[in-house]
RNA sequence: GCGGAUGUAGCUCAGGGGUUAGAGCGCCUGACUGUGGCUCAGGAGGUCGUGGGUUCAAGACCCAUCAUCCGCCCCA
């Protein structure tokens, strides 16, 4: 094989695109019924920019992005995630100014160098949205609305919806010294790296899966009693509008999220059936926007992998209808050609899906080739049919043939078709 | 970045030093002079992931490399 997709990327074959398809409209029919808007922006930016919003120490700025200069001397780098490149649109294009709330939503391909498996990609494909301009924790609950019922209506049935508050950056700022001295001995036993890790994000410790770094972890306290009193009230409420709103969910006091903007509520998805996999997550993040050099603008967004979500349907059984002509037209004999090309177009001007063999094989080829197509119906023209100026119309389930005057073919069809 | 498994036909896989590399499925043609699916017969399709090495002889053994999958790390 001369040339294969690189490592970590992968085709959307057209037996699949289906499923693809069907994500992006169930997702923008939802965000559009809550008022959300799509936005596209560049698949790269300024490299700094992600620095600014990921956070300089993360694994994604650290050891993750793809980075290129590019022959104007410009750094760049392949966008990593979905927020910062529309956080920056937002204030370059002034879409969020004072009091004003935008709603947006967005799909995007994103690009980490990790290293490939299950659900994790070099190139993969993120749908989010951004409330931005909102304070409330109504906003928040929307948000973790959205995500939820995406997630259920695109048939991942076993949803688990987790949420948690990691308050403002003084409690959080308390709490990660409570951390550190928690497992202060068992740090002393690892590697500088680990150490060095632990150190810059001790919330970080709280995702590991390593079972000594978890043993460690036992008795620690819940980031929940170190909330100042808004911050604990604001969860409350969150708990509260989402009980209303009928989303199902758990608090877990150890979900953090590992991208340093966060603040308050965060949440994430997850499927028992994508083991270590999230689906979706999100959170608030009222200081991005001035990180990045913009007013203070309160948001919360979220993303949610399609590869994972399609993995997650697929694991819960649901299936998407492939794609099938309505309509397969057969020359029988070559000098049909002509006539059956027009009525193909004819019909494929009232909106029908007509495919024709352009090699124009033998009928039983032709035949076999529209039962593949999955069509609904053959329309068969040859010579005899031509002297007479009519055509077969067969149906390929049944095999019931019937012949007609050419021009009420159309009429015919598309009666049964409605009738069916 | 670390550990493990795996790369042979379009797909799933057999072959584990010895002629010309196989099966099932799929594809094409025919039996059926103008009728698909079922059956039968025939056919096309392979630089055995790639590059080195060992050997009289390598798809097989050794080394490297690339890729895929499963864990770890990280996250969507």
């Amino acid at each position: 094989m001369p040339y294969q997709a690189p490592r970590g990327t992968a085709d959307i074959l057209p037996d699949d695109i289906n499923r693809w398809q069907h994500v992006e409209h169930v997702f923008g029919a939802l965000a559009a019924s809550y008022g959300y808007r799509e936005i596209r922006t560049p698949i790269f930016e300024d490299r700094d920019l992600f620095i600014r919003t990921s956070g300089e120490t993360s694994d994604i700025v650290t050891k993750e992005m793809y980075e290129f200069v590019d022959k104007g001397g410009r750094n760049l780098a392949l966008r990593p995630e979905g927020t910062a490149s529309v956080m920056r649109a937002v204030i370059e294009h002034g879409l969020c100014p004072q009091g004003v709330i935008q709603r947006l939503f967005y799909f995007v391909s994103f690009f980490r160098y990790n290293r490939p498996g299950r659900g994790r990609l070099r190139q993969a494909h993120q749908a989010g949205i951004e409330l931005i301009g909102a304070t409330g924790v109504q906003a928040d609950a929307e948000v973790i609305e959205i995500a939820a019922t995406a997630a259920k209506s695109l048939g991942v049935a076993d949803l688990v919806t987790t949420i948690n508050s990691i308050g403002r950056s003084e409690a959080r700022a308390k709490y990660r010294e409570v951390i550190l001295s928690h497992v202060e001995s068992w740090l002393r036993d690892q590697t500088t790296e680990a150490q060095d890790k632990a150190r810059k994000n001790p919330l970080g410790l709280l995702d590991s899966k390593d079972e000594d770094a978890k043993k460690a972890l036992v008795g620690v306290p819940s980031i929940l009693e170190f909330l100042e009193d808004e911050s604990k009230a604001r969860f409350d409420k969150l708990q509260q509008l989402l009980t209303d709103a009928g989303v199902s969910y758990i608090v877990d006091p150890m979900v953090v999220r590992g991208l340093d903007y966060y603040t308050e509520t965060v949440f994430e998805g997850v499927s028992p059936s994508l083991e270590g996999l999230s689906i979706f997550g999100g959170g608030r993040y009222d200081n991005l926007i001035k990180a990045i050099g913009g007013s203070a603008t309160p948001s919360v967004g979220f993303g949610m992998g399609i590869e994972r979500i399609l993995l997650a349907m697929e694991a819960n059984g649901l299936q998407v209808s492939a794609y099938k002509p309505d309509v397969f037209a057969i020359a029988a004999t070559p000098d049909a050609e002509t006539t059956v090309l027009r009525l193909a177009r004819e019909f494929r001007g009232a909106g029908l899906k007509v495919t024709t063999d352009p090699d124009v094989r033998s009928l039983k080829s032709q035949l076999r080739q529209a039962d593949r197509s999955g069509a609904e119906y053959a329309l068969i023209v040859g010579s005899d049919e031509l002297s007479k100026g009519t055509v077969q119309i067969r149906s390929l389930a049944t095999s019931d043939q019937t012949e007609v005057q050419i021009e009420q073919a159309l009429r015919e069809v598309t009666s049964s078709k409605v009738g069916a």
